[in-house]
RNA sequence: GGGCCUGUAGCUCAGGUGGCUAGAGCGCGCCCCUGAUAAGGGCGAGGUCGACUGUUCAAGUCAGUCCAGGCCCA
């Protein structure tokens, strides 16, 4: 008689209480209060206290509304090194930090102040700025940490701070000691109704109609270099014709500009005189100006007229103007030849300071002319343009006029038309004591990631401009100079400078506006010409000059140099430049062993992401709707190397991807639910071969994931660890142990060791995925049975090693678990044959009759009990097969329906299904499954199984 | 306009020093399962390797030109 029994009461199905579904952007912000509460951070830095130091220095962000998704990519990444870094066995801080001075902020400050920015006195002024920089800085902050980023949160490094402001100004102060510092001249935009200079971010450009004329400069025929005046001009009237709208800088022209390898035409006119422009715009120039051109009387090449060192007069002033070549000379409109004012434009300035020309800006400032002659002197640049033009027509000078309406770059604040002006400036050369050399040599030093970083850092270095380090603003940290105001001589006793650092240290760099030049400097300094007072400078240091020293402030007690600095692309020209010159000038050295660059973030259409452009998505939304392990999933999905981009397409499949993971997570732990490791794991020797090998594979993928963290490729981990998810486990290994896990007697030793292998598996994956999803793999790792010692957060834990994955399995063995894997595609796809032909539909109907010969005959034969379970069908038989098939495939496989009857239990075909009376309804291994259940059943050994 | 970089299936990514019919996962299509179930499994169709011209017995891989895009300058 049938004993009655619950068939499925026998079966061990998964079970465990890791949800299925993530609910990310709910279950996130419960995570991250816990580990604040925890103390996470502190603790794993404490566990790491002897271990050796690695240390990435953050980038310090300007403090804004809402942070960019380039900027939560940064983060992110920089997250990941510190974890990856943290969990192979280093210590590593991470210090998060702001940028807090400088324009935006102070932009903002004054449209509160509505444009009245003089009606409060700068200190007050600097207090509001600072009001507003803390506001943002505690909105980024939030941002920041609900992306998992875990870091010294509650005690950021600012800009701002007092300690931090008394190392910027101490690092000019040893610039400036060490003699690198110097005051010039340089352009700069300038309101002259304001009476201001202004920042490029403050102009703006809008139409304005400019008068618009033909001057020629006429050809010295004497001096010292007319014998290299060519032979068709010698003698003759010759001028050069140049075209502007600034009628007004041509007192300030001090050259004329030609393109090196532009064609000029020499054309004698109808009026007997030679004209000097760019062939391609004779006829133009002539149309303009309204005179008939013969033909030419010879054309020569830009760099040929400067190589002949001609000099042209001054239309009105007693002054020789050399030809001089720029590459900035257009063809577009014009005559091919620019005037040259070195104090009235950027592209003027840079081409004299290339030839050494001085710069003149005769103007005060509002606008007015010191200097010149009288038809102009003491007028606006504005009212002085007709007057100019005048003067040109006096003198015979002015060939052309006209109006030209164009786009103008107008003041934001009182939209009146701007200038460029020459103003005094403070710049750190360059050329001193070879610090451009020096800089160069360091970046050679330097590990970067990807290499040609280095081409391109070194690339800019070289080509730079000296370091202009002054501005005129008030947010900021103020450069250390004083004057005395008796002999007027800069004061430059550093050490009694230096005593403006202690002041900082105490009350930051306000102090310099709170205090007098005399309460700053210590009791009784005087200047050498024995006066006592002193005057202050009123610039402050540009925010890169900051920037560029955080480090030094920053990095105490043996951190300095960072081993990583990591960015976004715009930062070759920003912070890598000003961190790398900062330190050269400080501490002789860069203030970093690599650099790793990431790449820009674009939308799906390869546009950079912007909020003007409308394009941009915000990380917060993006937490909000899929979580911020989504986002990091994101971020590392891409190669970072390149640019990146951003789509919900993409987002969707990554959620796809994100579920497969955490499905897979959730059926492992499922099925070690009542596995203890210390009590159930099976020894090495005793784990069945598949399971070994599996482990061998996972110790495979550990050695490259781990090679893969440390060279920072984050995306090669990602789809490793994402293809042995899919491939590996969910659609092989996994599937195949079902069987095993779910029929067999469960403390039956073979069931073991296929938990034996998932929890080292699971173990090894969510440790290697913490870095990435650091929310999920601690979720996964709270519910993975845990072994003594084992810290209760996944991110204390250390990474495996493949060592811990050797079983000893011999390298034969591990080869045949190959050749099987082989085995088993050739027989999937005969299988889906069978089933397209209605022969079978679940695998378990089927019986395979294989046929093979020479090696794959003796492997099949060697592993014949373990075909089944491997192909997943109910019987295999294998037999020799006459022909030989190429490496390793099977010659034949044939599927028919299964012998015997279905067995209700495990659901396999057998013909022995019915002989055991007890149970007629299933087969004979699960009859020996049950005995041993039985046998097993005393009431200790059930409870402990509960 | 200049410097540097990027361009392999719909998407994301592999493809040392040039050498078999260019790979993977996802997505898509079709099918199976219902003991991972708002899950799981299988098979299949997708690529002129941005374009062109060279070097070579042989090029996604080397060289040149061009096109598209990005960062930074101008």
């Amino acid at each position: 008689m049938a004993k009655p029994l619950d068939l499925k009461s026998t079966i061990n199905l998964p079970r465990t209480d890791f949800p299925m579904k993530a609910q990310l952007p709910q279950r996130e912000p419960q995570q991250l209060a816990q580990w604040e509460a925890e103390k996470l951070y502190q603790r794993i830095l404490e566990s790491r206290a002897q271990a050796p130091l690695f240390v990435l220095h953050d980038g310090p962000p300007y403090p804004t509304g809402d942070i960019h998704l380039g900027t939560g990519l940064n983060k992110i990444m920089k997250d990941m090194v510190v974890k990856s870094k943290t969990m192979a066995g280093f210590r590593s801080p991470y210090i998060p930090g702001w940028d807090c001075h400088g324009l935006p902020i102070e932009s903002k400050v004054e449209k509160q102040l509505g444009g009245k920015k003089d009606s409060v006195a700068p200190a007050e002024f600097r207090r509001m700025c600072r009001e507003f920089a803390v506001k943002y800085i505690d909105q980024n902050r939030r941002d920041f940490k609900r992306l998992g980023v875990l870091g010294r949160w509650e005690k950021p490094y600012l800009t701002m701070d007092p300690e931090h402001e008394a190392t910027i100004a101490d690092a000019f102060l040893t610039f400036m000691e060490k003699g690198y510092v110097y005051k010039g001249l340089k352009p700069v935009y300038w309101c002259i109704s304001d009476r201001t200079a202004l920042a490029e971010a403050e102009v703006e450009y809008a139409d304005h109609t400019s008068p618009s004329i033909y001057v020629r400069f006429k050809l010295a025929q004497d001096g010292p270099d007319a014998n290299s005046i060519p032979a068709a001009l010698k003698g003759k009237n010759v001028y050069g014709i140049i075209w502007t709208t600034t009628p007004w800088t041509i007192p300030a022209s001090m050259a004329l500009a030609f393109h090196p390898d532009f064609v000029y035409a020499a054309v004698e006119t109808d009026s007997g005189d030679v004209y000097l422009v760019a062939d391609q715009l004779r006829k133009s120039v002539a149309g303009a100006c309204g005179y008939k051109e013969s033909k030419p009387l010879a054309t020569y090449k830009g760099s040929e007229l400067e190589a002949a060192h001609l000099k042209f007069h001054h239309p009105f002033l007693d002054r020789l103007e050399p030809a001089v070549l720029a590459d900035y000379v257009t063809l577009e409109q014009g005559t091919g030849i620019v005037h040259t004012a070195p104090g009235h434009g950027a592209d003027d300035f840079r081409t004299g300071q290339k030839y050494g020309i001085g710069t003149y800006a005769p103007l005060d400032d509002d606008g007015r002319f010191v200097e010149g002659l009288p038809e102009y002197k003491g007028k606006t640049v504005f009212e002085a343009n007709p007057l100019i033009v005048k003067l040109l027509e006096s003198r015979g000078a002015l060939i052309g006029q006209g109006k030209l309406q164009h786009s103008y770059p107008h003041c934001w604040r009182c939209h009146n038309p701007v200038i460029f002006r020459a103003t005094e400036q403070w710049f750190i050369n360059l050329e001193h004591d070879h610090l451009r050399r020096h800089a160069l040599n360091e970046i050679r030093k330097v590990k970067w990631t990807p290499e040609w970083g280095e081409q391109r850092l070194s690339g800019m270095v070289a080509e730079r401009p000296d370091w202009c380090i002054s501005r005129q603003r008030f947010w900021g940290v103020p450069l250390i100079v004083m004057y005395c105001e008796q002999c007027g001589e800069q004061f430059k006793d550093f050490q009694a400078l230096r005593n403006v650092i202690r002041w900082f240290e105490r009350e930051g760099a306000d102090a310099w506006f709170t205090h007098s030049a005399e309460e700053l400097l210590p009791p009784g300094t005087k200047c050498k010409c024995g006066s006592a007072r002193f005057r202050k400078e009123k610039d402050i240091l540009d925010v890169w000059f900051e920037s560029g020293s955080t480090s030094l402030a920053v990095l105490k007690d043996g951190m300095w140099p960072a081993d990583v600095y990591l960015e976004g692309p715009d930062q070759y020209r920003g912070w890598f430049q000003s961190s790398l010159l900062v330190g050269i000038g400080t501490r002789d050295r860069a203030p970093y062993k690599q650099v790793v660059t990431h790449g820009w973030t674009l939308d799906a259409e390869g546009r950079p992401m912007s909020k003007s452009a409308g394009n941009g998505v915000l990380p917060s939304e993006i937490c909000e709707k899929w979580g911020a392990d989504l986002l990091r999933l994101w971020t590392t999905s891409q190669d970072y190397q390149a640019d990146v981009r951003f789509s919900e397409p993409m987002m969707t499949q990554l959620a796809e991807s994100y579920r497969k993971i955490r499905n897979t997570f959730r059926f492992a732990l499922g099925n070690l639910a009542n596995f203890d490791p210390a009590r159930d794991a099976v020894a090495d020797s005793e784990l069945s071969e598949m399971d070994a090998w599996m482990l061998h594979r996972t110790g495979e993928l550990v050695a490259k994931c781990r090679a893969w963290y440390d060279e920072f490729e984050f995306h090669r981990v990602f789809h490793a660890l994402y293809d042995f998810f899919v491939v590996d486990l969910s659609a092989f290994y996994f599937d195949v142990l079902k069987d095993r896990l779910y029929t067999f007697a469960p403390r039956n030793i073979a069931r073991r060791s296929a938990q034996t292998a998932i929890y080292r598996i699971t173990s090894a994956l969510v440790r290697l995925a913490a870095p990435i999803l650091v929310f999920t793999s601690e979720e996964v790792w709270k519910h993975l049975p845990r072994a003594a010692g084992e810290p209760d957060s996944v991110h204390m834990a250390l990474f495996p090693t493949a060592e811990d994955f050797t079983t000893g399995l011999d390298r034969r063995k591990l080869e045949n678990w190959e050749s099987l894997l082989a085995v088993r595609e050739q027989a999937l796809k005969k299988l889906e044959e069978a089933r397209s032909a209605k022969v079978i539909n679940s695998g378990l109907g089927a019986k395979l009759q294989m046929r093979a010969s020479g090696k794959t005959l003796e492997l099949l034969k060697n592993y014949a009990s373990s075909l089944p379970q491997l192909l997943i069908v109910s019987q295999v038989t294998v037999e020799p097969a006459n022909a030989s098939a190429a490496n390793g495939q099977v010659d034949d496989i044939e599927v028919a329906h299964a012998d015997g009857k279905k067995c209700e239990r495990c659901w396999n075909y057998s013909i022995h299904v019915g002989e055991n009376a007890d149970y007629p309804a299933i087969c004979e291994r699960c009859t020996a499954a049950i005995a041993e259940i039985e046998g097993s059943r005393d009431p200790a050994v059930e409870s402990a199984n509960r």
